[in-house]
DNA sequence: TATTTTTTTGTACCATTTCGCAATAAATTC
DNA sequence: GAATTTATTGCGAAATGGTACAAAAAAATA
């Protein structure tokens, strides 16, 4: 429904070029069912999601999925990083973009709700800061992972910022590393609401007026 | 340590007046079982925290723990009640206190982040943040509670901003909402980096810049 | 003082779920 | 057919949430 983008790849580009793997074919796509993971540990947290329900929900059955993944702590950590290649995927292009700063921000925050606010049985906010988060304090690989992940968002607010900076968008007086924590706690905010089941419109004017806040009301 | 406030009571306001109970005497207090039952909660959310961890924490068997809080969940919402009344308390008397704007800003932010930064494995976060959004998506009456502790918050600031408005702190174009809202974002924010074990000294620099953009870097 | 009532504790149990793995069967290439 | 890789079944030991039941400790009553 979203990936209409790019001209149809008449000839997918990285095609698979199966290399003929000996002994019996895999039933299933290791992609899609980490896929598959993900959704569930996303919805439902590491502690209470069992092999079970992984199973079922990747229609693999428990030692397949030992085999592929290893165990529940390493298929999490793989789905986290999944999550991460995912939403970098969909949030690079528009920090990329060179936009007028307020109008990237508005698509920045906008492509972060649609990721929070994703879930058939209601939003499930950010992997990160809802679930992530919770496993770091005991598992310190899992919070190497989301340092990492906080830093790495302050340092793309911060490029934005001074990028507006450099275009005048912003007075020399700006501090961009002070302004992309803020950009941060914003995407936090919306983060936990979003959880909380806070309707859009809502999670959108506390964006609006963050936005308005750090690049002034001027539009 | 915090409450020398007020006259020393000489005579206990409400003593607890031994109302002469029938029955085998209780072999715990309740209040203190359940702050341990908190303690455990915080730590690691619903469902890692089992029956008989929090039997061993309380020094209650199961049994007992089930006739005074009830189930689990049951026994969560009091855990969460109680954190968010011990919040009110720790919070409330810096929210009311008729400082100057900055003061009073600094003043919530260190209070929070000792709220955050307890614990002694590790930094625990904020329970509304970490915990209870997550059973948020699941549970209408978690939820309910989660999104009321957000308005709850987002009013308190509120309030702080139309004071300093009044007093002539803030330019009469500040908007008390929308300062409120990134206020908030700011509490999120560190809560949530704190359960990552992000140094204090990182967080209160986020929370200085963070005021510095809330009411101007004018000391 | 002895007995009854009331309330809580402690032990033990149950049905279910949980994670992990071993053993075996199936499908494919060499 | 042999080798290799994966799928399936099912086991098992531990943990889980919850509860039944009797013993214990206190007040109320006789």
């Amino acid at each position: 429904m979203v990936q209409k983008n790019k001209k149809p790849p008449v000839t997918k580009i990285d095609a698979p070029v199966p290399p003929k793997r000996r002994g019996r074919p895999r039933a299933y796509e290791p992609d899609v069912a980490l896929g598959k993971a993900l959704d569930l540990f996303r919805k439902d947290g590491f502690a209470a999601t069992s092999l079970d329900d992984l199973s079922a929900a990747t229609g693999m059955n428990r030692p397949s999925l030992y085999g592929a993944f290893g165990d529940k702590r390493e298929l999490f950590i793989k789905s986290y990083r999944r999550y991460r290649e995912d939403a970098r995927v969909a949030m690079g292009n528009v920090f990329r973009d060179e936009l007028p700063i307020r109008k990237r921000l508005e698509r920045i925050y906008a492509v972060a709700l649609d990721i929070y606010l994703s879930g058939e049985s209601g939003p499930r906010g950010c992997f990160t800061v809802m679930t992530a988060a919770s496993e770091a304090v005991h598992d310190p690989d899992i919070r190497a992972m989301v340092l990492e992940g906080f830093v790495e968002l302050d340092k793309a607010f911060a490029a934005c910022f001074r990028r507006a900076k450099e275009k005048g968008e912003l007075p020399e007086s700006a501090d961009a590393i002070v302004l992309a924590q803020l950009a941060s706690a914003t995407i936090h905010t919306i983060a936990i609401r979003a959880r909380a089941r806070m309707p859009r419109k809502e999670l959108e004017a506390i964006v609006n007026g963050a936005i308005d806040v750090m690049v002034g009301t001027a539009r």
